[in-house]
DNA sequence: TAGCTCTTGTGAAAAATTGTACAAGGAGAA
DNA sequence: TTCTCCTTGTACAATTTTTCACAAGAGCTA
């Protein structure tokens, strides 16, 4: 087995990282259950998904499996994190320390493991030097020198929507290239800054949807 | 133009509800602006999205726009809001009072019009009888009492993973057919129940995968 | 009314994704 | 070693979703 996991093939569709990502979550608790080896249709079930969307998710990247038996549980997570690039810690930023704000320093910080926030910005002068879970509430005009000297790459938005671009602004500006925004509100960057929405009102239309289309059959 | 929006055909993409969603999203921000009327393409445009996939999205419900001109804001909001049934509101119950799950309560019941969390519960016996934001934490032996004496069709996970599956038969058992779940775990549920997952660390990893993709380009 | 401009709604084409089916290959038994 | 049993990895097929391109239609002007 190589060391380095690169692509096998150009194009990676995102659907498979966010399926990846599922895989390691899944992964996680058949380690903790001690399963040593998984093969692709029991992880597929526990996953939602089909064993054939498994091993074509997986062959993107390299032959991590063993045919006629499986895949190693621990080295597939391995395997998967560390092709992925988050085998290894990612500092963050955050901006907005509201409700949301607060609840996502402390849900972040506690659970996982690659990802960290490192420092929290707000815009309102009334709060900046609050100290909020052991971090002090800094002034947006020092988002730049603290992305520059902790290698900072990622920044998250947990504004009011109305403050989100203002926000992403400061941020794109200090040199962040990657942006998770919680604010319920759509965002210009330039093309090299990538965006990714958390938006969980998507995701009580789509209940909502399905509840009332299953009335009607 | 009819009073109630049914599709017009059978199979409706999940991709194209998540879309209406964020057009709704942006409508409202064109609409505190006092822009009347839009037309596909500056709407595709702030929503990130191609105007003939607006256009398409549209389509499945029904005709809301007037050719050579484009739609009218506030009736395209109602006429979306109708057809997916999120015009009206639609009460939810809550279990997993701690941080996150506060942080929704919260969060939830300032924003959305459409959505309200109506009542709490935690497994932990010593949580129980907290208020919380007003509310007053219950134990699960109250849900289903709860549920149908409000009508309720929408149930929230905010515990722990190992404790989602718990939460979920809870829900599941006191008659709720649908479920947000913010727990980092899948559950498992019967077919007539439908769930959506939450999960930002899969937004996460999709922007760590794309920046290091970046980087060997 | 006729003519011009603009944008919708929609069939058809293209692209992307998912599912199927099976050859290839590893493990263990005889 | 040889045979059998399993499961992977992948070529190909089917399906779904997105994009394209344009006819149809609405408003405005003269």
């Amino acid at each position: 087995m190589s060391e380095l996991y690169e692509p096998k093939s150009k194009h990676i569709p995102q659907a498979t990282i966010k399926r990846l990502a599922t895989y390691v979550q899944v992964l996680k608790n058949f380690d903790r259950d001690n399963v040593e080896v998984v093969s692709s249709n029991p992880l597929a079930e526990a996953c939602g998904v089909q064993g054939s969307q498994v091993r074509k998710d997986l062959a993107y990247f390299g032959e991590f499996g063993i045919r006629g038996v499986g895949y190693h549980v621990k080295s597939l997570m391995q395997s998967i994190t560390s092709s992925l690039g988050v085998d290894h810690e990612w500092p963050m930023v955050l901006v907005g320390v509201g409700n949301l704000g607060r609840a996502m320093i402390n849900h972040i910080n506690r659970h996982a493991h690659a990802f960290t926030i490192k420092a929290i910005f707000d815009c309102d002068p009334f709060k900046i030097g609050d100290k909020v879970y052991g971090f002090e509430v800094l002034s947006p005009s020092e988002i730049q020198d603290c992305v520059e000297k902790m290698h900072i790459a990622i920044g998250i938005i947990t504004t009011r929507p109305e403050r989100a671009q203002r926000a992403c602004d400061h941020l794109v500006n200090a040199g962040i290239t990657a942006i998770l925004n919680f604010a319920p509100a759509r965002i210009k960057v330039p093309d090299t800054v990538k965006v990714e929405y958390v938006d969980f009102f998507r995701n009580l239309y789509s209940l909502v949807f399905n509840l009332t289309q299953g009335e009607k059959n």
